[in-house]
DNA sequence: ACAAAAGTGTTGGCTGTACACCCATGC
DNA sequence: GCATGGGTGTACAGCCAACACTTTTGT
């Protein structure tokens, strides 16, 4: 960056970008960690971040981390909070851009992740994270919460093809309580953004479950016109 | 800070924070700007912010610009979210993170914000804002009418004791639409945060409307015994 | 034939919304 | 007595939540 510096009477210091990156799998939330590489704290268990550089935009750098340690390059992923007490890194001021990002966990590359000593670890059973990454995690769960609710984001991590019986899982795994089957039918068909194919999925069953795909076209169609439903 | 940094490798860069800053008076929602003046772009209608210092919390800078140009130390304000692109600052490489305040509009200190070159303006009377500050309006408002139909916040914007047509007058400015005054106050009343109180107001009526005040503690046992309330 | 998961409808209660008139007071 | 804004009640519709049985098919 070639430019002048118009501000150079006040305090620079380095700005992160953390990421707390959903999975689904097994019934079951996930979310991918590693143990940091770098001082303080090396070794403990932290969330995927890099620091921003000058160059980049603070979205850029949460894309090229994911895309650096999943191998997938189309992440879905939105901005959290900002987290910037100022005692917050113990290795110098550093304020963190947290980013939450959804995963469809059959899709990522294995090889790629172990390479980087990064785990999927079910949400209920992670362990103690550095810094403040424990508060972002409950944060982005929260968040998620929220949104799924009002954006079909859950589909985000579920494969293309996916049956009812999954998508009610997620959900259920998302709010961490039991859903009737019968309701959440009614309102999700009723969305008219599920395409029903011809195949059916008989991993699970012996009668096995119909395949559905998300229509994106439908969706931003409900949107436009006075985006009022509730999953 | 005498520390020691452990991340020199990496890129440094401003951190600003930029307030947002809603009031609401004679039935309009008002919006407290004023006019830059560090290079480049000085002189140009911009949000109230600050650079963020080293030793100082990304909170306590925007707290600081509020009470140093408006006189008040115990603003309600929250993040909004950080704007992270790399070119949006041509004076250097700089980050903000939004914060939207409401303010009491007749709490604040007149002399205070017009020594700054502070001005309120009605939203829909809006000058150009320099860099992206235009965008973070549009962001703030409509976080804003979100958190107003889940949290009471709206009432930060009125004076201690208000009339219930005052309240309604600010729900129909923040959501620029009428609101039907029988639901509206069928629906406030039945949450049992409002106390009653035996003053009229008659500067709008001579018949005068009921004062009322907030009730904090109906309120907080209300958040905490499942908030499913919706304004 | 049986086990195991997929799929399907109805009802009652609650909540949001639409709508019009009387009340109190100062002038 | 009249003009001005403050305050009140009802009826209908749509939505959410609760609830149990039939279908399919592989073994």
């Amino acid at each position: 960056m070639e430019k002048r510096d118009y501000y150079s009477c006040n305090d620079k210091m380095y700005v992160a970008t953390d990421c707390i990156v959903f999975g689904f799998s097994a019934d079951e939330l996930k979310l991918l960690i590693f143990q940091r590489r770098v001082e303080p704290h090396k070794g403990q268990w932290s969330l995927i971040g890099s620091f921003v550089k000058l160059e980049e935009d603070v979205d850029s750098a949460a894309q090229r981390v994911l895309s650096e340690i999943t191998g997938l390059d189309n992440v879905y992923f939105d901005q959290l909070k900002t987290y910037g007490a100022a005692e917050r890194d113990p290795g110098y001021r550093c304020i963190s851009v947290g980013q939450y990002a959804l995963i469809r966990i059959d899709e990522y590359d294995r090889e790629l992740v172990e390479k980087h000593g990064a785990f999927w670890y079910k949400l209920d059973e992670l362990p103690p994270l550095c810094l403040d990454h424990d508060q972002m995690v409950r944060d982005a769960l929260k968040e998620l919460r929220r949104k799924a609710r009002y954006q079909p984001i859950g589909f985000e991590l579920l494969p293309e093809k996916f049956t009812l019986p999954q998508l009610i899982s997620l959900y259920e795994a998302i709010y961490q309580k039991p859903l009737d089957s019968r309701n959440f039918r009614k309102k999700i068909l009723s969305l008219n953004v599920l395409i029903k194919l011809d195949e059916k999925d008989k991993s699970n069953s012996k009668k096995g479950a119909f395949l559905y795909e998300f229509n994106h076209a439908n969706y931003k169609a409900l949107l436009e016109s006075g985006y009022n439903f509730v999953l």
